[in-house]
DNA sequence: GCAATATATTACGTATGCGAATAATACGTG
DNA sequence: CACGTATTATTCGCATACGTAATATATTGC
């Protein structure tokens, strides 16, 4: 009777309303850069490693290649990123981080750090472990659904580190 | 050693993705209806409790009067909704589902409980409840710290109970 | 060399969301 | 009761993100 209470939690709802709101989080902190929550996380793969072609982000960001030529054509007018030709093949455009990402890269990573605390508020380091690997679960079940729906396949690998979840400190950096 | 691995997760990569490919699967499976992930989300806030006002889904969508404004406007042209003046509020419109919503109620739930199943195959009910339980907590964490951000008041109040998480069987149905 | 493929871009459309301004109505306070 | 303020919805303009289709260019396989 009292178990009942757990079951009124609706997956489709909290993951919406979790995502967005961390979304709105982000973008409020970042709207004095003049950036956006999805800059960010296409910035953050190239901090992971930097010439990818615009494919290879497409892949890793799951959006198409329209997409992402736009987002690039945004950031290169910002200045931060730039496109270069790829040598070995003509036909593709390498992206790389202009300097100033990488020097302000302690900026953004402060930034996820302020709203993992919030998210994660009044919460056991055990706790953050648990949710995260679930959640991790649930993304490559997710992955492996839309495989099979979708043949231009994703990229199944994880972004940079930003932040350590709450105070688990190895600060485990992949200094691309 | 061993436990590092679990460190390498990234919250917000994770949070986005699971909420993004979750709203993929939805709005795959959604097309066929001309539906949206996101108007679903509002018709379920009507299923949930009819005529509301625009203001109110707004606070329960957590977005703007504008948004709902437009979101309403596609779905009354779809003859999903209709909008009709508040007798004790000449100002506010309420917003009724048309029965064609409320006939094809299972068709939606199903397909919420398709991208559920899909989401967490190879849990346990124990691991699911964890889940939930642990994403409600960061849900509550962000709906405080944004509404100290904002002092637009967002309802903390959760929708309807579409689909019971895996085998869990009560259906406790708020009936609208 | 030529057909099929792959990469990026352009043009265009849709959905979503925001801020500012406007219109109509409600409310509260003197 | 009246007048200023607040609220509800709308319209307009703008930006972002994402998609399809068509195109240009380059690569690869045969």
């Amino acid at each position: 009777m009292s178990e009942q209470k757990q079951q009124d939690l609706e997956p489709g709802f909290i993951f919406q309303r979790v995502a967005r709101q961390r979304l709105r989080l982000s973008d409020k902190r970042l709207a004095p850069y003049n950036l956006t929550s999805a800059q960010v996380f296409l910035l953050n793969w190239l901090l992971h490693k930097d010439g990818l072609t615009q494919k290879e982000l497409a892949q890793r960001l799951t959006v198409g290649t329209v997409a992402v030529s736009g987002m690039i054509d945004r950031l290169e007018s910002a200045g931060l990123v730039f496109r270069a030709e790829d040598p070995n093949d003509r036909r593709a455009k390498k992206v790389w981080l202009k300097e100033s990402v990488r020097t302000n890269r302690a900026l953004l990573s402060g930034i996820a750090k302020e709203i993992n605390d919030v998210s994660f508020m009044g919460m056991s380091d055990d706790e953050i472990r648990t949710l995260l690997g679930l959640m991790d679960k649930v993304r490559r079940n997710l992955a492996e659904a839309l495989d099979a729906d979708d043949p231009s396949k994703w990229v199944n690998e994880q972004p940079i580190h930003w932040v350590t979840p709450a105070s688990q400190v190895a600060r485990c950096d992949p200094s691309p």
